[in-house]
DNA sequence: CATGATGAATGAAGCGGTTCAGTTCCGTGC
DNA sequence: GCACGGAACTGAACCGCTTCATTCATCATG
């Protein structure tokens, strides 16, 4: 027997080097800078890499170059279509510039986060585009300084030291709750939660300002995520309270408790908008095409993605003197009105 | 000046070693097998390493272990929230194995899938999911050839070698097929392509097989994606026919088609189910919520992103078995029957 | 008390690339 | 005829970690 005990591997740069009959640094040439190799020899070996079927191994590359060529991005939640355009922003963002971007979600849960986190620091990731739970800004701020730019992602950075991309949540929320009150609303139910998210927090506090400043009675039902199962069960809750009781208004945090509100609502025989009025904020697109067209507040989620990300390239590319260059784009949110608030 | 030229990287594995005066595999095995370490010596290297902010090289970790502990997720569209669930699926799966997902999307373009595919190679991912565009076959077969095991997903693997978890489509279109006819559908068209894709293909396979069987009319209006864009020039299209030769009843290849006809034909006038029944396929949560509840084939999304990351992580386990390990997983569809083809 | 066994720690040899200071070889210019 | 410059290529020295054969103590056993 010939008797190998290894693995069989596939053949590596130095199979190919010898087989083509030159040294390794030509390979690595072949494949990085063509044209530093003369015509002939770049013949040969591509035909050589193409005969052997070598694929070359990132993370040997990545070691020995020292970076990554890939940014992290972490949204709070890939159901949502928010972020799931958000996210097409950043990568067609990143693909003009040849950068990988590699996904994850926290699913707003801190100790997915900071895992998350760690991988990608662990893997030397280029730059971090992150949508925060809350509460990791210390590992976030320790990430940064180890000298990794971050990019913060629809919320304010308040902290000096990051860049952010956001929309003005405190006027989305005002929008919104002006807009009820407009809608004749006496009694406004905001629906949103955990508060431990920035973006809650300030929408709920931009609809406060617009009812108590019309003198508008407002209150706060709390959700422990920002999907449609919680929603449902808010809906349900709302369309079990004694008419007299009953918010005439709604405002949702994001969509997908609208959504399921506004379908809870109609399920419990609730009458939107004449009985209560719904409005829900990120205007995805199966908002327009709810059972009772739904009103939102929009965001120009793939253009904050996009500007994000040249945010980040940015700061990739200034290196050291990134903390000078820290900067904040706030974008301004438009109200999309629809028949679920027309009465 | 003290003078260093060097980027200042971040604590190396032997910095730590040294402070805590130990040599480097026992820095390691405090990271990777604690309890091969002498209680106090793991005290002492832990404190180090929080003092020091060490994080290890996920690279060089890659690299030595031969490795990379993760896979690779390659899906036709982010955008469609039956791969967000199927994702979600995955990643659950492969997260209580320890594994990490590396999600990429083909948009359902086959060069992006040959270079995603390409980067998942390269990056040694252990094990590949696979929703294929079409055309790559023989890319997917050099790499299972090359000892990367590979799952494809949402398709019936009909060439040996690959295992495969996927709805029976052609059950599925018949299924839909099948309700408009029962509807009293005459004049039935179904919508979706590119018919490279493999569910598009089946799907309207079986719709024709119902049809022809009831003797009912049957014509298909090619897309170019399967995306709500292409579903609402469809939608205008099919209104603006004359009513004598539009068609009665609509099968949609997909929910994002199927919804934004839907809203296509009610902006135009056209009545749902009355003049036109419609029916979509996946029964995405937003189906239940349009405005006229659509009709749709459910297909079991979840489930099948965790079965399918099963077997991967089985073959992966088995080896070189593994060519003989391939099997196909199929679920069977169902019927969700709602108001948009209810007349 | 010699003999293993067991537990803890060591440190050098890889893992598979990239880089870059050198070496060769030629064509030019004077 | 000779010095010089550039193009093409070479190959050893890393990149930062894991592994594992060894060494060193310690301790129970007959």
């Amino acid at each position: 027997m010939t008797g190998e005990a290894r693995p069989t591997r596939g053949p590596l740069l130095r199979d190919v080097a010898e087989r083509a009959g030159v040294a390794t640094g030509t390979i690595s040439n072949v494949l990085h800078h063509p044209d530093k190799v003369a015509p002939e020899t770049l013949d040969k070996v591509q035909a050589v890499i193409a005969e052997m079927g070598y694929v070359p191994n990132a993370a040997a590359r990545q070691l020995s170059r020292g970076r990554s060529g890939s940014v992290g991005l972490l949204v709070l939640d890939a159901r949502n279509p928010f972020f799931n355009d958000l996210a097409a922003g950043v990568e067609d963002a990143a693909g003009a510039m040849d950068l990988a971007v590699l996904l994850a979600t926290s699913s707003e849960r801190a100790d997915r986060e900071r895992m998350y986190l760690d991988r990608f620091e662990q893997s030397r990731v280029d730059g971090l585009l992150v949508t925060p739970v809350g509460g990791s800004i210390k590992q976030l701020r320790a990430i940064s300084d180890r000298g990794t730019p971050i990019v913060l992602l629809d919320r304010l950075a308040t902290t000096p030291g990051f860049s952010s991309v956001a929309v003005d949540d405190i006027e989305g929320g005002r929008l919104a709750g002006q807009h009820l009150v407009d809608a004749g609303c006496r009694d406004i139910a905001v629906v949103g939660g955990p508060v431990t998210l920035e973006q809650v927090r300030n929408r709920l506090a931009g609809a406060q300002r617009a009812a108590e400043a019309a003198g508008v009675r407002i209150s706060h039902l709390a959700t422990a995520r920002m999907a449609a199962d919680e929603g449902r069960r808010v809906g349900f809750e709302i369309a079990a309270t004694p008419p007299a009781a009953r918010p005439d208004g709604v405002f949702a945090a994001n969509d997908l408790l609208a959504l399921a509100i506004l379908q809870a609502l109609i399920l419990a025989g609730i009458r939107v908008p004449e009985d209560v009025a719904v409005i829900g904020y990120d205007d995805i697109a199966f908002a327009a095409l709810a059972s009772v067209p739904l009103s939102s507040v929009r965001q120009p989620s793939y253009q904050m993605g996009r500007r994000a990300m040249e945010l980040l390239a940015a700061a990739m590319a200034s290196g050291d003197e990134r903390r000078s260059t820290s900067q904040q784009v706030v974008f301004m949110p438009e109200l999309a009105a629809r028949a679920s608030t027309m009465r």
